[in-house]
DNA sequence: ATTAAAATGAGAATAATTCTCAATTTAATG
DNA sequence: CATTAAATTGAGAATTATTCTCATTTTAAT
């Protein structure tokens, strides 16, 4: 994913559960799924259903405040860091490392995002990882 | 999807259900689901399974005779177009649009594949459709 | 304090995809 | 042409990621 521009148009109140799950992605330095998010949420707060994750990720993904990954073997993976960066993804596994994104072609893309109207744009890279290779 | 240097180390047998599976898919315009393909195919083929279906999309694509679009609300969508453009999809309805593939862009994708060693590059934008705004 | 809207947890429901397995088809070989 | 091993198939079961339901709890505006 690349650059997100959506914007979510619903009254939202305080959860610490929201908070909690934006937190612990960040705290993430890998590409986790929704059921490992909701592991790693569940050490803080035993009681965090999975629908509730699933919930907030779709929430916290409209405010822009994380980014979800697809093309990802069935599994869809999230990330917070929302900086500008690609994903390359192994087609064997589904892991996800990100990739820098060149002058050169955000340029492009920030020109055709003005142009168009894109409420976002991903780019995604396949390649083996080296475990699969 | 933009370009695909896939390919395929296993050997195949011809069939004539993954023919059919490419013919039909080749006399699509839109970008149909496997359920929708199955339905097309079963026109032609009353005997033929939905598991077929599957199985030879996934041959298919790694033949570089079609591509497979993610990130379309939950089911993936099929394209039997294998030359250089990209997919913009409606976060709404999932629905999938060509988008051409400027001169600058390939060429930036071409150089980074070079160097890289990647198997395919995806570029897709969101934005909602017409009937969805 | 009251109250309406937002959020939750638990589990059921949905649905896309993959798996299993016995039967059939393909194609290489003699 | 006959043999044979590998590839493919159809049907339905199995899997599993995600969404939905609903009664209960939390939030925040008044």
């Amino acid at each position: 994913m690349i650059i997100s521009w959506y914007n979510l148009n619903m009254k939202t109140n305080y959860s610490s559960q929201r908070n909690l799950v934006e937190q612990v992605l960040k705290s993430c330095c890998d590409h986790p799924t929704a059921e490992m998010i909701y592991l790693r949420c569940k050490q803080e707060n035993p009681n965090i259903g999975l629908a509730t994750v699933y919930r907030n990720l779709e929430i916290l993904e409209k405010q822009n405040k994380i980014v979800k990954v697809s093309g990802t073997k069935g599994k869809e993976r999230y990330d917070a860091d929302v900086s500008i960066h690609s994903h390359c993804i192994c087609p064997q596994c589904g892991c996800v490392v990100d990739v820098e994104c060149s002058e050169g072609l955000l340029n492009i893309l920030q020109e055709e995002k003005s142009e168009e109207g894109y409420d976002s744009v991903h780019i995604t890279y396949y390649k083996k990882c080296k475990n699969c290779k």
